[in-house]
DNA sequence: ACCTGAACACCGTTCAAGT
DNA sequence: ACCTGAACACCGTTCAAGT
């Protein structure tokens, strides 16, 4: 998959802390987070516990190692070009992420297990900063930098970790169910509610059977774009006003 | 805590699937999620394992049982009075999930766990109609219901993960550690990244520490609820061309 | 129908011992 | 400095047996 230079040598290769993080990417993609075990991982790297304890303090560094080498590979792909329009730089990054989680399926939970453990976690800062550059390119003020980047990082998580969610979890329903079938299945499920206490998601139930991952992210990139710019940018006076 | 109307009677009380959920909620708001185990709840149930298992298929089933609880709780406080402006209704929603994350540690994660299970987890439709009602007393037309209530609900979930994060981490620092203390030692680690990776995020970190968790999650809202009326509503054209 | 509790398979982690 | 692998404590879950 990856087009790394593995060379023929199998067992005799030393161990690190790049090897064995590269080891538990393969075991989560493999089998999902419940695939990666030290007993699984000390069978495929051909050693004992005890030599993977030695690079890494604990299963969850990890984890958090492998979410953080599979979020810098896909924010890595952008700014290769001249530089992006900001907004379109927002868009790929999303959609860089949308399309890491759907190669990882296990990526998904991580990134916002990762987010909501507070801003150490190094998938913070990087996605910030990659968000952050192209809210600054924007032309937002400088004191609404860190209120604009937050709410798109927010917005981009919650909606990347869902959307995911769509394509992962038709894999569970059988070999052959695609992302289609487990739509159509969930749409019925919202159709079945109780119509006095979901008389809404009823409605809308159609909707989320025919609905497209990657527009529906790009859709709500674009409402949090719309309210930066109205908000924090000149000729910008589509403003709710607040209930008084 | 709750008002509930507990017996004196203790032991004696016939186990029930609600009895099981409430001893979980309680254990969870001890101890956290690992303070979750079959072998505390035996204990504090006076049991064994296999009388929990009777009402309750596993523990994955038994979160989420106790994570809708909580939800359910937090999003019933609203529609007492008379119907507020939409605007105002979507925040009372934010709001209520985020004092409830801050009661609950745990259920930060959960929220977003469950979430990125797919839409049949009974979590889903109740935000989901929570928050849908407002967009369409909102004026959003039809067809735009299930876009625009997505992108809120996306946007609301990871910013109350990431905040609740911050006061519940701080606890984990000390026992006097509060929640600005956790800042600001987060804002430091953001000011001593790297000056040519991070140079965005080291110029906001001194916004991270000075932030008010509720005031940037109601601003997110509004970013997302001004893009939606911006673009939906009669009068919106305040509209981020997009990049041709 | 509901509950008991011993037993099972499996897990993350440790650590004395090797090289 | 780096690795080995047996051992430990703990976990979710099962199931034959009771009432």
């Amino acid at each position: 998959m990856t087009t790394r230079t593995r060379r023929s040598q199998r067992r005799t290769e030393a161990l690190s802390r790049e090897r064995i993080v590269e080891a538990a990417v393969e075991l989560l993609d493999a089998a999902g987070e419940g695939g990666l075990t030290f007993r699984a991982l000390t069978e495929r790297l051909a050693t004992g516990p005890g030599a993977i304890y030695w690079h890494v303090a604990n299963k969850d560094e990890l984890l958090g190692a492998a979410t953080d080498a599979v979020v810098a590979a896909a924010l890595a792909v952008g700014p290769t070009g001249p530089p992006d329009p900001p907004q379109d730089g927002v868009r790929a990054v999303a959609l860089g992420l949308f399309d890491a989680t759907d190669e990882h399926p296990w990526l998904a939970a991580q990134l916002s297990t990762r987010l909501s453990r507070g801003p150490w976690a190094s998938v913070t800062p990087r996605i910030f900063e990659s968000v952050g550059r192209r809210v600054r390119a924007l032309g937002v003020p400088e004191g609404d930098w860190f209120t604009a980047t937050s709410a798109l990082v927010h917005y981009i998580l919650g909606a990347v970790g869902q959307n995911a969610a769509n394509t992962a979890n038709a894999r569970t329903l059988g070999p052959d169910t695609n992302r289609a079938g487990f739509l159509d299945s969930a749409s019925r499920a919202w159709e079945e509610l109780d119509p006095d206490d979901y008389p809404f998601v009823r409605a809308v139930a159609k909707q989320l059977r025919d609905h497209d991952d990657r527009e529906q992210l790009l859709a709500g990139v674009d409402f949090v774009l719309t309210g930066i710019t109205a908000r924090h940018l000149p000729g910008g006076q589509a403003h709710t006003p607040p209930a008084t």
